[in-house]
DNA sequence: GTCATATAATGACTAACAGTCATAAAATAC
DNA sequence: GTATTTTATGACTGTTAGTCATTATATGAC
């Protein structure tokens, strides 16, 4: 059985005799806090200077830690991006989960256009985790951050697709879209509207097609909605 | 007046009088070899192990020269690579011209339809030159490359874009497509289908949407070609 | 050919930064 | 109060982009 990270600190070497310790808890607690703090100063470093140009000196500065405690609570520093990212997603799942509104009766189409519109809220609101997310699908990432951390990234990124796929399923459903593979075709949507946002998230690709970031998404969103009833 | 970096290195110190000497030509010529063997050497280097881990000691060994050499002819490692990419650009930018097909009689669909078909010859048959670029998308490059390359990635990038543009333009003329913003359109179609590129480059977001490039790419193609005539 | 000058090449060096680990400090147990 | 375990520290290492004083080479004048 593999354990996160943070919680490996007290358990260097396993115990045989699992023995209870008034202080245990709140060790627990302050490791935690400590973990999250660490957490918090990256958060501030990486949002102000941008992920590759933040050093984990600064990071620890910041955090009023010396470097070495910083790797006692993170493996490196793509593994304090990924859980800064897991941050990101929760938001933007959030975000996500509230546009499709469950309980509501609104149209396929209504929720996919909810849906597109909150991950251009998320772009607009939240531009420093948005940049966070860009950055991580650069790097060697994959080599750099423990496989369940990925893993989960993977998860919560497949979460907010859900309401796509549920989106498109229901339109094929009340028989307002054609037949197709649901979650290809989510897959189709999200490709095209997130290629907006890759590409006026670089300077040199936004002068290239000179237009605004609103009217670019939304021209793709319409594209793809009008092709999806089409 | 500002001149490429690789033709200061005779030029460090301008000479008054424009002195013409038999051994200036070969000199110009050796000039230019050395320049093409050090991105030769940098092709090599960055393709078969990435712009990341490729280091400009490896590219200056395999050109055989010393590290500082490949300085005198290439302002950074951001910069070769931007060369590089310049060809890429240009291969890429002949397989559009080609599939726009001037002379032929084609629809503007069928010339959009053949567009989107070479941008996907061009991702699959020169993968390394398609990592190139999506490298460059990444890192801090407008800082690290003069302004003058960067304008020329931009311009040719913009290039192939042209292609789009006089498809759609076409489009409208013919009646085949409804009156709208030519290059805004071109824009919105580019961002969709290259996104179905970028997603799928990346593993993490390959193992989310998990389908083929081919499915992915040509289905974002559909939908938004079906949205345009729509 | 030989020397003076201009041009090009070199590689040891610097700086920056991620990550390590022997040592120190603090907390806990007894 | 002492021993033991846990946590924190920061000097150190390794790597790599980029520099620059020094060396080598080519050219031209005589």
């Amino acid at each position: 059985m593999t354990v996160s990270h943070y919680m490996t600190i007290s358990q260097k070497k396993a115990p045989q005799t699992e023995k209870v310790s008034p202080a245990k808890g709140r060790r627990e607690r302050q490791t935690l806090e400590r973990r999250e703090a660490i957490l918090a100063a990256a958060r501030d470093v990486f949002f102000k200077r941008g992920f590759h140009r933040a050093t984990v000196d600064e990071v620890a500065e910041e955090a009023e830690v010396a470097k070495g405690t910083v790797y006692l609570y993170f493996e490196s520093k793509e593994t304090i991006l990924s859980h800064l990212l897991l941050e990101g997603l929760d938001a933007l799942g959030e975000q996500l989960t509230e546009a499709f509104n469950e309980k509501s009766s609104f149209s396929a189409e209504k929720r996919l256009r909810r849906l597109c519109a909150a991950y251009l809220d998320f772009y607009t609101n939240e531009p420093d985790y948005f940049r966070l997310m860009m950055a991580f699908d650069r790097g060697q990432f994959q080599e750099a951050v423990p496989k369940e951390l990925y893993q989960s990234i993977l998860e919560k990124s497949s979460l907010g697709l859900q309401w796509v796929v549920k989106s498109i399923q229901q339109g094929i459903e009340d028989g307002d879209l054609a037949k197709c593979n649901a979650k290809k075709t989510a897959g189709m949507l999200w490709a095209a509207v997130n290629g907006a946002l890759v590409i006026v998230s670089h300077p040199l690709r936004r002068e290239m097609l000179d237009q605004e970031v609103e009217t670019l998404y939304n021209g793709v969103m319409e594209l793809t909605i009008r092709g999806l009833k089409a």
